[in-house]
DNA sequence: GGTGTCTCCGTTTTT
DNA sequence: CGGAGACACC
């Protein structure tokens, strides 16, 4: 397996051997033929363990789609016998995109030619939803205290749970506002605050708040994967396939989950790259690979073959991977390697900003340039230059539910509706300060306990006789806006009424569709669709809010994995940043920078400032600098000003001497982000002025964004 | 309630 | 290294 030629020339042999692939299914072969030696074996290959290396931009999603799509179409297994595990939802429906176009005989009817149903991959998608799936269809969730219809707890709710068991119980608890990280050690054998000298009621608090979310029928992400861990002990639920991308991200929960999937006859396929362990901190381990070779006797090969990014990227790729790694690429040697010194981020942004509109300008579309860094504060300089630019950008992560307060509101009035038991949810639509009926938070109180009675509170328990007499997902789409007569509760004096109602509306209408798509009655549906955006998060909001725009991407390097972009552009490469102060022997944080640099095609910029506005940061560039290979890089300086106030202060006083002139009156100036300031110093290039509370900016004359006053 | 001392932590975030 | 939080002591 590791001798596999990488030479194209032997892939006619390779077809060869592949040939009764064609005679079983002619349209499945048309798609195995394009791939390289390394992807049809890993394709083919049926050890009943095997692990995959992909190294970056090989192919991998392309042979998970393959492997699918030979085991359903060559071998004749049902898509319901396999498991396809991701990490996200992105990868999940990605796949699943891309095996639909393809008619895969079903279970149910094995010499249907349509093209597959999507019911059939009940089992393709992240970890979290299969396990939701098997909890609420398959397993006997009842054993564990729940109904089939529990709920998923998000952040807020599991918050406002922990505050009610707090009061409750007058526990004593501190480090209250680590709490989450505190009962996240505990469930991980790690206390935060293992040696406090008096403890507190952490333990008594972890055991009722398991009790409480039993009482209240609710799981958060974590209870998803234990209790289906456990259930699956004492329940056969053994799949003939389980395949599981981005294997390197999985943690020791995860992992369990699918030991007690593996059955006698199930095959195991992983895919992940080890260069890309980025997520440590969050669980996820270092030895994953080892423990899996062993566990189950793996075999395993590598997926060498880099089709994304040019021989300089990869160059500069290569020397932030540990060991014997292959990369092999097959692109020319391209644009240079850029590495930049700025003074500052605000200078970056606004030379990126020219950049990016060359770019533009020259047919590079917005969103083939992706701007990295490593903090997420670091993105504010360039939301604020953007915005004043006029250029399109979207900062991955930051928008979610919460950043529409009406919709979050409308959304918790949904949870609260089809789940009663949830009396968070009641207590915050009816407690509100905005939206709803605005009650004193004890009155409201007294209506979740049945002490008094509301409008709203009535809508919300009469809701599941509503959707029974109803039935359809139309009747939903068209009704429930005056069922809750939220006209009347979504303040229409506001200013952002039309749009606080708009955002309703799409998303009663996603609700909706929903649960046409999957051809559910309309309780059991709107539940699934609660859940669905639980689960899917900020992909929804998202959809809403963007739907498809050209924009550039503002995001972490972390966030960046999977992604790949024309244009990249790694900021602030500096000493104390790249890596964070202290880690310098981390090999984490490599990684970290490896996966940022590999997400460029085809040209790679990267970025340090002489005088850094983040705390941490030192002034000198980062020491991964200078592992890059130097006759890959153009290092192209931009001046810099000297470096401490004082000497700056004295070299303008030199300079005035000089030309013998009087102490001229201080120009002022206006600047939009750091307000009134006046002219220090000025030469051909740059200009520098100082501002309260800011200190001396320099700027660049090209684009200079000041306002000159006298 | 004010003050001094000690300890922990910093950053990344999907589901 | 600096801030936050907990605690002891007065």
């Amino acid at each position: 397996m590791k001798e596999m030629p990488v030479h194209l020339e032997n892939l006619a042999v390779g077809n060869l051997k592949y040939k009764y692939i064609e005679d079983i299914c002619k349209e499945f072969y048309d798609s195995f033929i394009k791939l390289n030696d390394y992807q049809k074996a890993a394709v083919t290959n049926e050890d009943k363990a095997f692990l995959l290396n992909a190294s970056v931009g090989s192919g991998k999603t392309t042979v998970l789609v393959n492997k699918v799509l030979y085991l359903g179409m060559v071998k004749k297994v049902p898509l319901s016998k396999m498991f396809v595990l991701t990490f996200t939802n992105k990868a999940a429906d990605e796949i699943k995109q891309r095996v639909l176009r393809f008619a895969i005989p079903s279970d149910k009817n094995p010499s249907d030619k349509n093209p597959s149903d999507k019911s059939e991959m009940a089992a393709f998608g992240t970890f979290h939803s299969v396990a939701r799936y098997l909890l609420s269809n398959v397993l006997p969730v009842e054993d564990l205290g729940y109904t089939k219809d529990f709920s998923i707890l998000d952040e807020d709710g599991a918050r406002e749970i922990s505050d009610y068991i707090i009061d409750k119980n007058g526990l004593n608890i501190k480090y209250r506002k680590k709490l989450e990280k505190r009962i996240y050690g505990l469930k991980h054998g790690r206390e935060l605050y293992g040696n406090m000298k008096y403890s507190d009621d952490i333990d008594n608090f972890a055991y009722l708040l398991q009790v409480e979310k039993v009482k209240r029928n609710v799981m958060d992400f974590d209870d998803l994967i234990e209790c289906c861990k456990i259930l699956l002990r004492n329940n056969a639920v053994h799949p003939e396939w389980i395949i599981i991308d981005e294997f390197q991200d999985t943690d020791s929960l995860q992992l369990e989950m699918i030991d007690n999937l593996v059955g006698d006859n199930t095959h195991i396929f992983a895919v992940g790259d080890p260069n890309q362990i980025i997520y440590s901190w969050r669980g996820s381990r270092e030895d994953i690979f080892e423990i899996f070779k062993e566990r189950y006797d793996a075999k395993e090969a590598t997926l060498p073959i880099n089709y994304r990014s040019t021989a300089t990227i990869l160059g500069a790729a290569r020397a932030f991977l540990s060991g014997q790694s292959h990369l092999v690429g097959i692109r020319g040697m391209g644009h240079a390697i850029v590495i930049k010194k700025h003074y500052n981020s605000f200078n970056e942004a606004l030379y990126l900003a020219e950049k990016i509109k060359k770019l533009k300008k020259e047919g590079t579309p917005y969103n083939e340039i992706a701007i990295l860094y490593r903090k997420q504060s670091h993105s504010s300089v360039f939301e604020d230059v953007f915005t004043r630019e006029k250029i399109p950008y979207e900062v991955s992560v930051k928008k979610d539910l919460k950043d529409i307060p009406a919709l979050y509101w409308f959304f918790r009035l949904i949870r609260a509706s089809i789940n009663n038991n949830d009396t968070s949810n009641i207590l915050h639509v009816l407690s509100d300060d905005k939206y709803g009926p605005c009650l004193k938070y004890p009155v409201a109180r007294q209506v979740a306990e049945g002490k008094a009675r509301d409008g709203l509170a009535d809508k919300i328990y009469g809701f599941r006789k509503w959707c029974e007499c109803k039935k359809s997902a139309d009747d939903f789409e068209n009704e429930i806006y005056d069922y809750f007569d939220l006209d009347n509760y979504l303040l229409p004096t506001s200013i952002s009424y039309s749009k606080d109602r708009d955002f309703i509306l799409k998303y009663i209408k996603e609700i909706s569709d929903y649960i046409k798509a999957n051809k559910m009655d309309l309780f059991d549906g709107i539940k699934n669709a609660v859940d669905y955006t639980v689960l899917y998060g900020k992909q929804v909001i998202n959809q809403m809010i963007y739907k498809d725009s050209d924009s550039v991407k503002l995001m972490t390097l972390h966030a960046s994995k999977g992604l790949e972009f024309k244009y990249v552009f790694i900021s602030g490469a500096n000493m104390g940043i790249i890596p964070l102060s202290g880690r310098y022997d981390d090999e984490e944080e490599k990684r970290l920078f490896f996966v940022g640099i590999t997400r460029a095609k085809d040209y790679l910029e990267i970025s340090y400032h002489s005088n850094p506005d983040d705390g941490s940061a030192l002034a000198n560039p980062s020491p991964y600098l200078s592992m890059i290979p130097d006759d890959i890089i153009e290092s192209e300086e931009l001046k810099s000003r000297a470096m401490k106030l004082s000497d700056l202060k004295r070299e303008i006083r030199d300079n005035m001497a000089k030309k013998g002139g009087k102490v001229q009156e201080k120009k002022k100036v206006i600047h939009p982000k750091y307000g009134e300031g006046y002219i220090v110093s000025e030469d051909k290039d740059t200009i520098s002025a100082e501002f309260e509370g800011y200190g001396e900016k320099s700027f660049s004359k090209l684009f200079c964004p000041l306002k000159f006053i006298n």
